[in-house]
DNA sequence: ACAAAAGTGTTTGTGGTACACCCATGC
DNA sequence: GCATGGGTGTACCACAAACACTTTTGT
């Protein structure tokens, strides 16, 4: 380890940011037109450099108001995903990039922004190919999004701040690509202490049809225990 | 985003490695005396600069064959923690660390090399206060651990080539702090395909005493379903 | 009346827990 | 024989899957 800041050539920190949420019963994720080489006017993640007085956390979310013009990121869950640091991955010069999943209840209309030229959200089947090595930091996103899903209550992190338990499940059916059995859902969800609390008296209708649904918040509690596992994803009947 | 690669403050990167292994039945963790200033003489985890044609996994690898000694890195299991990138990790310049956990069996001896006066296997519970923020990264990596050990085939990683049955439940109980009943983990191992594969006809004595016990190799799953839950962190009897 | 969505009840089977018990080896 | 550690069997309990059914709303 030497102390001469200019010894080596320089690395460039970078943030990505794989923002999902559910939109019309769909996956969506949040995705830039690019304005600048390389891979102008391809589409990517929202991201950025850090810059020299921030973490890379700040860094995400200054970034992403920055980029897409989304003014409300009180309801942002950031979760580190992992860093991408392989030498070739960026053209220019040696960019390491710390890529976040994001979750976003309630989709806001991006604007785009700075250095991006349109920012929209795509559903997730139709988001690629993109820039850089993104599609595969996307991917990695929806696989921990999914895990995660299973034994903490982030599925409550893409629900606005009172939602109905049929809202809840449909979380968890959307970004695994399954059907839950409804009953035994609610039982699962009411029976984990802190993962819900109910709101009193509220209810609301949903689909327009139907009987109002009873409204929840977000409780306590950060993981699941037992976990609410997903119906086995091989062939086992588990 | 522009293209002078010497605008900005440049940024180090460098890896952090809390390798971990199981010794006379307790968790230790690898450490290495400090060389130089900052925090010379202080202990900490091994690691150091990425080098500018290196992904940071190649230099996690090289950087604990150097500053260890370690030649057999065939066993190693690494895995990306996190990136630590608060601005005041460390006082020489801005330093963005690419955090590892890494799984070792059968610890060999360390030599102790270039840059750390001396490394040395350290019992998790004694290790400490580190230099940097490398409590907490250890702490981390602990805890990311012992949840993979959960839903993942992990485990095996701490074992060497060949092992018992008994042998892979001291992982566990020695990494989550718990007992664990022998029958039922036999049984849910077993049941769980792909987890271990029989070595056919070998059997070993373990303690001196006792029946010799079948020999198991880690097989070519992944992934537990169902997991394997630990015995309830909280009051709940799960 | 009918459709749609929320919510309740019940049955059935699997799997985990907690044991008791048998086997093989060293001393 | 006894201690030690490996391995098998079993009874009980809990939970979860599956599905029938009731309730409340809009059209």
């Amino acid at each position: 380890m030497d102390y001469d800041k200019y010894a080596h050539e320089p690395f460039a920190v970078t943030v990505d940011l794989a923002v999902l949420t559910i939109a019309e019963g769909a996956l969506h994720a949040l995705l830039v037109e690019r304005g600048q080489e390389p891979y102008a006017g391809h589409w990517a993640l929202p991201g950025g450099f850090v810059h020299p007085d921030e973490s890379a956390e700040t860094a995400a979310r200054r970034e992403l108001a920055e980029e897409t013009g989304l003014s409300d990121l009180s309801g942002l869950h950031l979760e580190q995903l992992r860093t991408y640091s392989e030498p070739d991955r960026d053209p220019r010069m040696r960019v390491v990039s710390v890529a976040f999943a994001a979750l976003l209840p309630d989709p806001p209309e991006p604007h785009g922004g700075s250095d991006a030229a349109e920012a929209r959200w795509v559903p997730y089947d139709k988001a690629g190919p993109l820039a850089f090595d993104h599609d595969r930091i996307l991917a990695d996103a929806h696989e921990r999004v999914g895990a995660r899903l299973e034994y903490t209550c982030l599925a409550t992190a893409f629900c606005p701040s009172e939602f109905t338990l049929g809202e809840l499940q449909q979380v968890y059916e959307t970004v695994w690509g399954t059907t839950l059995d409804r009953p035994n859902f609610r039982r699962k969800v009411l029976a984990t202490p802190g993962f819900v609390e109910a709101v009193p008296g509220a209810a609301r209708l949903t689909g327009g049809r139907g009987k109002p649904a009873a409204l929840y918040r977000a409780g306590p509690a950060a993981t699941l225990h037992p976990p609410l596992l997903r119906p086995s994803p091989e062939g086992r009947p588990a």
